[in-house]
DNA sequence: AATAATATTGAACAATGTTCAAAATAATAA
DNA sequence: TTATTATTTTGAACATTGTTCAATATTATT
C-alpha cells in the first residue's frame, strides 16, 4: 500500500514524481482544462483534482497562478513559432504570396488555439519582466519568421529598415487579427451590402494591407 | 432622521436617488476606483462602500459586474471618440500629417486612460452581442474620424475602398499601440544599439507605417 | 387608515487564490 | 539497525470575490 495514489490516508512525501515531472503534469492538465472549458475555468483546484493532487501542491512548483499562466503562454508561443517558421521556410510563391501565407498561418493559429492565444494578451506581463527574461525572448522570436522573409526579398536594403518594416507589418497584421478574433471589428462581420463577412473579409483585408504596404516600401519617401 | 444616509438603521426604500441617479453614482464611483487603483480592484463591495450603499444595490441597476464593465467601457469610448473627432476636425497639415496627428491622439489617450483603455480589450464582448447593440455602435464610431479624413483626401476613390483602407489603417495603428502599451513589443523598448526606445520609437514606427501605407495606396496594383 | 408596491438591506452561498503548520515519508548518519 | 534530518504533501483555514434572495422599512395608492 505504499506509494499508492488511491490511498488518501497515505499522505505526504509520496514522491511519485520529480519536480520536473510534476511541472509537466500540471501544465498538461492545465492545457487540457483550457482546451475543453476555456481559460476562465482554469483553477488551482481543478488542476489538482485532475492530477490527483491538492491545490497547495501547485504552489510548490509555481509561486502563483499567474506564473503558471506564463508557462502556459510559453507553450503557446513555442507552438506558434514552430508553425510560423515552417510556413516561412516553404520555397514557393511570390513575395506577397509568402507574406500572406505567413499571415494566414497566424489567423489559423488564432482560431485553432483561441483560448490559449487570447491568454497571451490578457496575461499581465509586468511581473514577468522582473524575473522571467526567457519570456520576452519567446515574444521576440515570434517576429523572426517575417523578418527572415523580408530579408530574403529585400536584399540590399538597410537591416535596420527591414527590422522596422517587419515589426510594423507584423503588428499591423496582428491588429487586424486581434480585432477580428475578439469581435471588435464590426467591419469584418457585417454581411450586409457588398461587404464580405467573417474570415473571408479578414483575409481580404490582410491581402490588401500586405499589397499596399509592399507597394509602399518602394514608393515611400521617408525611411527609418 | 428620515432619509439620512448616515442613519444605518434606517433601512430599505430610502429613495435618495432615482434609478438613473444611482446608475450615475455607481459609474462615477467605479471610474474613480479604476483611475486610482486600477481595474483589478474594481469590486461590487468597493463601489457600494464608496457611495454608501450595499453591494446588492448594484445588482438592482446592473445585472452583473460584467455589464457594469460594459457601461464603463461606453464612457471610455465616448471620451475617445470625442478626442479623435476633435483632432480630425483640425484644418491644418498635410494628409500624412493629419493621419499622424490622429494616431498621436490615440497614443496619448491610451497612455492617459490606460486602465480604462485596456479594459476595452479585456472585457468579453460575447454577452454584449446578445442584448447591447448600442455597444457595437460605439465601437464602430471609433473608426469614423479616420474615415472622414481619408474621404477628404482621397476624393473620387471608391467609397468601399476608402472604408476598407481606413479600417485597415486604424487596425494597424491599433496593433502597434496595443503591443507597445502591453509591453509585448520589445522592439519598441530595447534602447540598445541604434534603436530609439519607448514612445519615440512607437511614434517613429507609426510615422513609417502611415507614410508607407499612403504611398502604397497610389502604387499598389490590387484593390478591394 | 389600510393596503399594495418597491427600494434596500443583511446575511448567506459557492468559488477563488493563497498560506502554512502538521504529518508522513524518504534520505542520511550514527 | 536505528535515530535523525530533510523534504514532500496535505488539509484546513483565511480573505475576497460575484451573486442571490427573503425580510424589512419606506413610499405610493386606494
Amino acid at each position: 500500500m505504499i506509494n499508492d495514489r488511491k490511498d488518501l490516508s497515505a499522505v505526504a512525501r509520496r514522491n511519485d514524481h520529480s519536480r520536473e515531472e510534476l511541472k509537466e503534469l500540471i501544465l498538461d492538465a492545465a492545457w487540457d482544462i483550457v482546451a475543453v472549458n476555456g481559460s476562465e475555468s482554469l483553477t488551482a483546484r481543478g488542476i489538482g483534482k485532475k492530477i490527483g493532487y491538492v491545490p497547495g501542491t501547485i504552489y510548490n512548483i509555481f509561486p502563483s497562478m499567474e506564473v503558471l499562466h506564463l508557462h502556459l503562454n510559453a507553450r503557446t508561443m513555442d507552438m506558434l513559432f514552430e508553425k510560423l517558421e515552417k510556413t516561412a521556410c516553404k520555397k514557393n510563391g511570390t513575395f506577397e504570396e509568402k507574406l500572406f501565407q505567413l499571415a494566414s498561418s497566424y489567423i489559423r493559429f488564432s482560431e485553432q488555439y483561441q483560448p490559449f492565444w487570447m491568454t497571451l494578451f490578457t496575461t499581465d506581463i509586468q511581473e514577468c519582466k522582473k524575473n522571467h527574461s526567457w519570456y520576452e525572448e519567446k515574444i521576440e522570436r515570434i517576429f523572426e519568421p517575417l523578418n527572415t522573409i523580408l530579408k530574403q526579398y529585400l536584399r540590399g536594403k538597410d537591416a535596420r529598415q527591414i527590422e522596422a518594416d517587419s515589426y510594423i507589418l507584423w503588428s499591423s497584421v496582428h491588429g487586424l487579427v486581434y480585432l477580428w478574433v475578439t469581435g471588435k471589428a464590426s467591419y469584418l462581420e457585417a454581411g450586409q451590402g457588398q461587404r464580405r463577412s467573417g474570415k473571408k473579409a479578414l483575409e481580404t483585408a490582410i491581402r490588401l494591407l500586405i499589397s499596399t504596404y509592399v507597394a509602399g516600401i518602394s514608393a515611400r519617401k521617408i525611411t527609418v
